[in-house]
RNA sequence: GCCCCCGUAGCCCAACCGGCAGAGGCAACGGACUCAAAACCCGUCCAGUGUGGGUUCGACUCCCACCGGGGGCACCA
């Protein structure tokens, strides 16, 4: 990379020395003067001279960087630089702009180098983030740093804490369809309103037993229920949390399925609202899908089926999305692990079975202890790779209830115990694993659907009518699923049902660096939450920051959290007041677990918009000016929310589901008056870089590699291997901002990035052509500025629009300022920065030899710069003698005058290829046009003495004439 | 295996509702400047839109199939 500073240049040219200068001088008069601060309507950022806020708000937000302390890449900036890009365009057009960035500091790398380094996670976090600051601050970007906020402030997990009591001390009112304090639900209960479900009346209930059905119910509940447990990490972890490997994301160490008690947030309660909300949201369409698919929404039916068998009567039920093939379920599967499994089995096999259905064992109950401990130690991944259907017979046979007919009862791995009931019944005819495992075992198959002609597959998905199947026969798909699910009913075979993939949220960490948990037990081991006034709990130091981990195999092994350890903390004397019956001063321990890493930013938008709130986590008031609904901006179903949310795509998923959640739970509970956090989200692309690896495989300096003819890349003579992916320090292609600042100034950096593409799309970096970005920088600025006596070169003459020439000046400049300024508010920022570029040209070109460049061009290019390159805009509007920033603009407005021509020039056709063209005045009407087409030597020779058999004018565009 | 997105000049990318394939940058080449080189300045070259069909007066744009790249889901009943 070569410097622009080398050798004899102009004293006043913009080189990187220059820029840097300039950069500093407006980065400090910045910070001095609050350029960027955006007043609140009330509260202790509301305006200092007690003026109302402007009506029109945007509120602009970057996903929540970690402070990772390895230093940012160019790559990471990129969002940082769109955001603000768009922030200055539409603050410079009036709009009150809340941007700022805070930092998501809780988590396992801080807590690892904790655990290494003897240092407290919270002076790593600190130096991380002094670090990050520095590279950021350098970029120029617009924050308002008043409202910086990091998870790790005592002052903002207290609101995190305060969050989880309000969704813990709530229920989910289903037919209200919303969440409510959970003592309306003990109201309810003791009025008699509301009855217990085994009837018996609430007073007559011990407190014990009261306390059992409410705590069962809270939207926060203790489950016993099988976890992710990951030795390797020492933690459990939530479903999101692990791959579709069965591992850890991470760290990748193995993850295995054990019974823990462990806290559990009910998001499934809000699994339709999380689903059909999708729908009111301005979100790309594959984070749509992303969230749709884990959701997983299908609806269908539970039904019945009684088990003959010799020691017990009694009913499997299963989940299934097409009950109207019921008549062709020739078996069941259940999940190895169905609790079912052990009662249903039989004694003995019964006399002449297929010896593949018994697996070799005496017994059936010999066979499925055997399946079984086969079935647990096949991991995740081998029972992927073998889609082979194994499986075996429990001995027990079930009635179908649709055609009374008995059935074998399987177990098999390839039906998992976590989804639907754990238990299918296996449809051969229209399941193609169905038909797989039918197959292997000799099962019976029975089509219910008929296929169209001539279909040579084996189980048929698709539409047809219904065979085989009695009362439904010769009804299609849906109208037999009606039919059937009402006869189940009818029947007490069964119910319509909907199902989710989506879990219940695994809510608790083993580990040291997170927020702790507002909840105490007792003696007896209830938990009891704490009253607000006890907030915050803080996390108290340990000597040690780490969970014992273990063997990442080892599977049998029992989370030990650090907090445990200590235990001058755990053991404490309170007096948790009224809420919890005024027992007085009582002994408790608290709880050793942290919340994971997703608490913290599952809100912070909230606190951007508050920050200093010592009252609350936000004031109404200002969480409806900033995030409230819009309906006369954005249409009758606009939930609120954040203007624009930029990030990567990876959070598609887990940040952006639980957000949702504790979102609607707050808007449920009337803390909030938004119904999502985020109304408009946008995932930027990545800047991805060429790796070059030698003969060894080993990565060598990107910046050193020589391109060398027919595609080879060398360096230092041999030849290398090149590969395209991350940018990375161990990949030996990274790129820091601050070394291109170094070279080239920071707007040259952000017009650059900016340049390269749309936002949204990937693309690779290329350091060769940052060049290109600091030469038109250097073109504009020696358009405005002597290079040699740093003296202003603008002449004040207005431009005469009368005159021809100034005219296509006028002209020139106001497409650029209509077009720049569409480009900038639907984040073309790519486009905009061409129209720049362009227009520059123009100027120098036109204006280059002349005394000087015209005011109104040179002023109105240099607001268009602004947004994305504004130290130079800064420095060149104040040398243009405005002493006041242009960060709250003007912004130029385009004149309609100057945006249309006089005269428009008509490609002509024949039969769709260019001929010829004509010119004709703008205001020429279709058969003026056509008239002048074919009076065109060339048409009229071409056309000969034919008569066009059509002939077609688009106005404005082009004449086509068809032979 | 299923679903989604993307393929335009040597490279990164424009082309708005189907209407002249090129806005911008890099590279290359030529010129100018220079004792010389770099930087800077001026100019030039370059594709018929991944492939094959279809619809249309007209297709980068719409439809179908295929190829290549990226991503998501993956025994979810």
């Amino acid at each position: 990379m070569s410097s622009t500073d080398d050798g004899d240049v102009p004293p006043h040219r913009y080189t990187a020395t220059l820029a840097g200068a300039i950069e500093r001088r407006w980065q400090h008069r910045w910070t001095e003067q609050g350029t960027f601060h955006a007043p609140n309507p009330v509260g202790s950022l509301r305006p200092a001279d007690g003026a109302a806020v402007p009506e029109d708000k945007l509120f602009v937000q970057d996903m929540f960087p970690y402070p990772s302390g390895t230093g940012l890449h160019v790559g990471h900036p990129l969002g940082y630089i769109g955001t603000d890009v768009f922030a200055r365009y539409q603050r410079m057009v009036g709009r009150n702009v809340l941007h700022t960035m805070g930092f998501d500091a809780f988590g396992l790398p801080a807590e690892q180098c904790a655990a290494e380094t003897g240092t407290h996670p919270r002076s790593t976090t600190e130096a991380n983030i002094g670090f990050f600051l520095a590279q950021i601050r350098r970029l120029g970007l617009g924050h308002d740093e008043r409202r910086r906020v990091c998870t790790t402030d005592v002052e903002y997990y207290r609101w995190t804490q305060w969050i989880f009591l309000q969704i813990y001390n709530a229920w989910y009112d289903t037919e209200a369809r919303r969440a409510r304090p959970i003592i309306e639900l003990e109201n309810e209960y003791a009025r008699g309103t509301r009855s217990t479900s085994d009837g018996r009346l609430w007073g007559e209930l011990t407190g014990d037993e009261q306390r059992k059905i409410i705590d069962s119910q809270r939207l926060v509940y203790l489950s016993e229920a099988p976890v992710n447990w990951c030795p390797g990490l020492g933690t459990v972890l939530a479903n999101e949390e692990v791959t579709a490997e069965g591992r850890s994301d991470r760290g990748n160490f193995p993850v295995f399925r054990r019974n823990l008690r462990q806290w559990m947030m009910r998001i499934t309660a809000y699994a339709d609202r999380l689903l059909d909300d999708l729908d009111r949201l301005d979100w790309p369409e594959k984070v749509k899908t992303m969230q749709r698919n884990w959701i997983g929404r299908s609806h269908g039916a539970r039904i019945r089926f009684p088990i003959d068998s010799p020691s017990t009567a009694t009913n499997v039920e299963v989940f299934t999305t097409r009950p109207d093939t019921v008549f062709g379920a020739t078996y069941l599967v259940l999940a190895p692990e169905h609790p079912l499994v052990t009662g249903i089995a039989a004694t003995q096999w019964p006399p002449g079975i297929y010896s593949r259905w018994t697996g070799g064992a005496a017994t059936p109950a010999e066979a499925i202890a055997q399946y079984r401990r086969a079935a647990a130690q096949r991991s995740e991944l081998e029972r992927q790779e073998s889609r082979d259907k194994t499986g075996v017979f429990t001995g027990a046979y079930a009635t179908n209830p649709a055609t009374g007919q008995q059935i074998p009862v399987f177990i098999a791995d390839y039906v998992l115990m976590s989804y639907g009931t754990g238990a299918i019944m296996a449809v051969p005819g229209q399941d193609q694993r169905d038909w797989d495992f039918a197959e292997a075992f000799e099962l019976q198959i029975v089509r219910t659907v008929a296929p169209p002609e001539g279909f040579e597959g084996q189980a048929y998905t698709g539409e047809g009518p219904a065979i085989n199947s009695s009362f439904l026969d010769g009804l299609g798909v849906d109208e037999a699923k009606k039919v059937i699910t009402a006869w189940l009913e009818a029947n007490g075979a069964g119910a319509g049902t909907v199902q989710y993939k989506l879990r219940d949220w695994l809510f608790a960490r083993q580990r040291y660096w997170g927020e702790p948990f507002p909840i105490v037990y007792s003696p007896d081991g209830r938990p009891h939450p704490l009253p607000e006034s006890m907030l915050p709990v803080e996390l108290p130091d340990v000597a040690d920051y780490s969970p014992t981990t273990f063997e990442p195999d080892d599977a049998d092994s029992e989370p030990a959290p650090p907090l445990a350890k200590a235990t001058d903390w755990v053991q404490v004397q309170l007096d948790l007041g009224p809420a919890d019956g005024n027992r007085g001063l009582q002994t408790y321990r608290r709880d050793t677990n942290v919340m994971p890493q997703w608490a913290g930013s599952c809100w912070y938008q909230l606190r951007y918009i508050d920050p200093r709130n010592s009252e609350a986590m936000c004031d109404p008031v200002n969480e409806r000016y900033w995030m409230g609904p819009r309906p006369q901006l954005h249409g009758p179903d606009d939930p609120g929310g954040v203007d624009l949310y930029v990030g990567g795509v990876e959070h598609a998923v887990l940040h952006l589901l639980y957000s949702r959640f504790w979102h609607k739970v707050l808007y449920d509970l009337g803390h909030v008056s938004s119904e999502e956090p985020y109304r408009r989200l946008y995932n930027q692309g990545y800047i991805q870089a060429y790796a070059y690896t030698d003969a060894r495989g080993v990565y060598v300096p990107a910046e050193e590699i020589v391109e060398e003819p027919e595609g080879r890349y060398t360096w230092r003579g041999q030849q290398v291997r090149r590969e395209y992916g991350k940018m990375g320090k161990s990949l030996r292609n990274s790129v820091s901002p601050d070394e291109m600042s170094d070279a080239y100034g920071a707007d040259t950096l952000r017009v650059y990035e900016m340049s390269m593409g749309p936002l949204d799309v990937s693309r690779p970096w290329a350091t060769k052509d940052v060049v290109g970005a600091h030469r038109f920088l250097q073109r504009l600025w020696r358009n405005l500025v002597d290079e040699n006596t740093g003296e202003l070169r603008v002449v004040n003459t207005p431009l005469d629009p009368d005159g021809q020439s100034d005219l296509t000046t006028l002209r020139a400049l106001h497409r650029t300022i209509a077009g720049v300024r569409d480009d900038y508010a639907a984040l073309r920022l790519n486009t905009a920065i061409a129209k720049l570029i362009e227009l520059n040209n123009y100027v120098t070109k036109r204006y280059g030899s002349s005394p000087g460049t015209p005011r109104a061009v040179a002023e109105a290019l240099v607001l268009l710069l602004a947004p994305v390159a504004p130290h130079i805009a800064e420095e060149l509007w104040s040398r243009l003698g405005y002493d006041q920033s242009l960060a709250h603009g003007p912004m130029p407005q385009a004149q309609e005058r100057y945006l249309v021509e006089d005269t428009v020039e008509y490609p002509i056709q024949i039969n769709g290829k260019v001929r010829s063209r004509v010119v004709v005045p703008t205001s020429a009407g279709p058969d003026e046009v056509r008239a002048a087409a074919l009076a065109q030597v060339r048409i009229a020779t071409l056309v000969d003495d034919e008569e066009p058999r059509k002939v077609i004018v688009v106005p404005g565009r082009l004449v086509n004439v068809v032979l």
